[in-house]
Order: structure tokens, then C-alpha cells, then sequence
DNA sequence: TCTGGGGTCCTCTGTCGC
DNA sequence: TCTGGCGACAGAGGACCC
């Protein structure tokens, strides 16, 4: 392994990941917080932590775990709610910071990303001297520290920042591969989690380096043909997948942890409203159209299931999308079943624009189409909310406790690291 | 020590048309 | 007319990631 220094020959591929991205922010907005424990994350009962300072997991406290045990693993941390829109904006700089120096740049979330460097080496140097450049815009205008993995491929350049956090770089050059690999638990692989590792365990490999000495079909049989071969490759530092900007979105959808379980269809049934608007909103942003629906509901017990149906048009459009939810909703029969969450997706997402003149063929119904629309723009000059259907008028601070967590986190991932 | 929210990908199973 | 094989597709669920 390459300290920061050194060429970095066949070499092209980084993975940038912000430090403790969304408790970095807040501290980068309270400073009187640095250095201190800081959790951000829900802070309802049933809230988890969304991100933590590394003062905070000194004391064993990390991504997922509930904000209550963590605050009883580390009573003196300050825990924030969160602010999606700041974390959103300080990622979109950040993003364009780095389609400055290439434009392969592949985002896996808000606080991390792929770049392809090999086109920028005659400009900025090698990619050594590009990962230390990112770094220092990065701190220079975010006042946020991140870590830099440098490798030929996607997976070694990922594990590489891992190793590097926090406030780190750390090179991979091709010969070195074996040797960083190897030695590593089989957990670190990208889609080894704790059932696989589990059945890896059980087959007596621990490390990446036992998983590359077992025939390919021993891992096909345990694991299935695609995730077996694909651990095999990966073992032994074969990854072929590119940089690719820009990739569509597959779906896109919303769901709800209610503050206590549920058993009142009528309030199940409004929530279904209000993440079907939230959902219809989101497709129009992106300007797609869902050709399939999906709820997802989970009961008290935690047990989980999911109904879809694919619809006979396409749509972006709320009231569809919920008749459509709430049909699957009722085929279920669920009669005062306790309800912990309920969810909405769009899927098999298909372009607006060119499913909308085909539309136009069949001469559908605009109305309530346009009538959304309309609803979108109040909402960008006067805030979310602004409109909304008249049952979910009187939907916020409903009584007994019963509601969507107060505290809510929002976003995607945990932005640990 | 009780488990959020937003995603992707894979596998299995059933159905349908040929 | 019945049956089986096959591919495509839909639906459900699981595992995983951040």
C-alpha cells in the first residue's frame, strides 16, 4: 500500500466519501459542538441514528443503532434532528466540485462517489495528486474532511477510503491488490452482510483470502450462481464494472414508521394518501412516470410484506398511485392487524416525456394531472404542504400518539464514515 | 435491546402464450 | 384435445447498501 506519496500507476479510479457527513455539517454549522459527541438522527422512541461524530462511536455508538441505547452508551452526545435540505446542498457542491475535474463521476449517495480520473491526469497529475487536490477543495470550501481510496477498480478504490477514514488517503496500486485484500475479513466485500457472512462462516472462510481459494462453485452452490461468482471475482481483485454518470433511477417511493402501532384502516388509509402525493411528487421532479405500485407493510412483530400491480397507463399521479395502493392495501384483508409502517413505490419507471405522446394517442384525463402540477409550483414559492388533498388537512399532531415520528431524519443512508 | 428511510439486485414461483 | 417444455414476465420476498 502506497502512502500519498508516489506515482500511482495504473491507478484511475477514486472513491470520495465525506467523514461523518451529516454530523460533520452540523458541527461545521455549531461549532461550539467540535469535538464533542454529536448524533444526528431521530429522536422520537422509535428513532435511529443517522450519523455520528467519531467523539460519539468512541463510546460504541454507529449508524442504525436506536438514539435511545445510544444515548445510554453516551449520555453527554447532542443530539440534532437533522436538516436534509443543508446535507442535499453541501452534496450538490461537493458533487460539482468533482465534475470539475472529470465528468465520470458516478454519486452512490449523497456523501460519496466514483470519479474516473484517467482523462484528467494531463491537467491535475495522477490520480494521487487529483485525490489530494480533492481534499483540500473540499475542506477549503466545505470546511467538512473527507477520505480518498485510490485503485484501478471500483471495489478496491471503496475498500481503500474505508481503510483511509477518517480524514485519510490510501493507494492500492494494481500489484498491491493481493496483499490488501486478502488479509481482510469476508464482511468487508461490497454484498457480504451479516447472512452471508453467516453462511460464509459456516463453510470456514473468514477471510477474503479463504474465499479466493475455494472453487467458484462451492461459493455458487451456498450462495446462488450470481452472488457466488460474483464474490469469487471480487476476491480475487477482479471487477470490470466502470465509472457510469448519470445512471436512471429505477423507483422511487416513501414510507412511514408510525409513533405507535396502528390498527385503524381509516388512519392506514390516509397515510397511504399522503406517501402516494409524496411519491407522485418525487416522479414528477425526476420526470418519470411508474408503470408499477408497491406497498410494503410491516406489522407490530416486524414481520414484513409487500404487494405491487402494474397498471394498465403509466402515471405521476398521486390519486392514481393511492387508488392503486390502497386497492393492494384492502386485497390484504387485514382486519385491526397492528401496523408499525406502511410504504408506496413507483417502479419500472419509464421517461415522461416520451410516454406522455403516446398518451396524448388515448386522449387521458389531464385534469387531475394538471391539477398536481399546479399544487408542485405552490409548493416551490410557499413550501411543502401548501397544498394537499382535504383529508390530510388535519393530519399533522393527531391525537394518541399515533402519527408519523415527529423527529423526522428524511434522506437516504446512513453517511457514516 | 429493538430495530428509520430510500434504494438496488437477486432468486423463486406462478402464469401465460406458443 | 390434452400435455409438456420453454421463454417472458409479474409478483413476492430477502439481502444488502448507505
Amino acid at each position: 500500500m502506497a502512502p500519498a506519496a508516489g506515482r500511482a500507476a495504473g491507478c484511475t479510479v477514486l472513491h470520495v466519501d465525506m467523514d461523518a457527513f451529516f454530523a460533520s455539517v452540523e458541527v461545521r454549522r455549531r461549532p461550539e459542538l467540535a469535538g464533542t459527541p454529536v448524533i444526528v438522527g431521530g429522536a422520537g422512541n422509535r428513532g435511529v441514528v443517522t450519523s455520528a461524530t467519531y467523539e460519539a462511536r468512541r463510546y460504541g455508538v454507529h449508524a442504525a443503532m436506536p438514539t435511545a441505547r445510544a444515548l445510554r452508551l453516551c449520555p453527554t452526545a447532542t443530539v440534532l434532528p437533522g436538516d436534509m435540505a443543508l446535507y442535499t446542498e453541501v452534496s450538490r457542491s461537493v458533487m460539482a466540485l468533482f465534475r470539475s475535474i472529470t465528468p465520470l463521476v458516478e454519486p452512490l449517495s449523497l456523501d460519496e462517489a466514483f470519479l474516473d480520473v484517467s482523462g484528467a491526469g494531463r491537467r491535475l497529475g495522477d490520480a494521487v495528486a487529483i485525490g489530494e487536490h480533492i481534499r483540500a477543495r473540499v475542506y477549503d470550501e466545505q470546511g467538512i474532511t473527507c477520505s480518498v481510496g485510490v485503485a484501478g477498480t471500483k471495489f478496491v478504490a471503496k475498500l481503500a477510503s474505508t481503510r483511509a477514514k477518517p480524514d485519510g488517503m490510501l493507494v492500492v496500486r494494481p500489484p498491491e491488490v493481493m496483499g490488501f485484500l486478502h488479509p481482510l475479513p469476508v464482511n468487508a466485500l461490497w454484498g457480504v452482510g451479516p447472512k452471508t457472512e453467516e453462511t460464509l462462516l459456516r463453510l470456514g472462510l473468514r477471510t477474503v483470502g479463504d474465499l479466493a481459494h475455494v472453487p467458484a462453485r462451492t461459493l455458487q452452490r451456498a450462495l446462488g450462481a450470481a452472488a457466488g461468482t460474483h464474490l469469487h471475482e471480487l476476491a480475487w481483485g477482479r471487477d470490470p464494472r466502470r465509472v457510469v454518470p448519470d445512471e436512471p433511477e429505477r423507483s422511487t417511493g416513501a414510507e412511514e414508521t408510525f409513533s405507535s402501532d396502528v390498527d385503524d384502516p381509516a388512519v392506514i388509509h390516509r397515510e397511504l394518501l399522503h406517501l402516494s402525493e409524496r411519491t407522485a411528487g418525487r416522479l414528477r421532479s425526476i420526470g418519470c412516470l411508474a408503470r408499477t405500485v408497491s406497498i410494503k407493510v410491516r406489522f407490530a412483530d416486524f414481520a414484513t410484506i409487500t404487494r405491487s400491480r402494474t397498471l394498465g397507463t403509466p402515471t405521476d399521479v398521486g390519486k392514481e398511485l393511492y387508488d392503486t395502493a390502497r386497492a393492494l392495501y384492502d386485497a390484504l384483508g387485514l382486519e385491526r392487524a397492528r401496523i408499525r409502517l406502511v410504504g408506496v413505490r413507483a417502479e419500472r419507471l419509464v421517461d415522461a416525456g416520451a410516454a406522455h405522446q403516446q398518451l396524448e394517442l388515448g386522449a387521458r384525463e389531464h385534469g387531475r394531472r394538471d391539477a398536481e402540477l399546479a399544487a408542485d409550483r405552490a409548493a416551490r414559492r410557499f413550501g411543502a404542504g401548501a397544498v394537499r388533498p382535504a383529508t390530510l388537512l388535519h393530519r399533522s399532531g393527531r391525537p394518541g400518539g399515533t402519527g408519523p415520528r415527529a423527529a423526522r431524519t428524511g434522506g437516504r443512508g446512513h453517511p457514516e464514515g
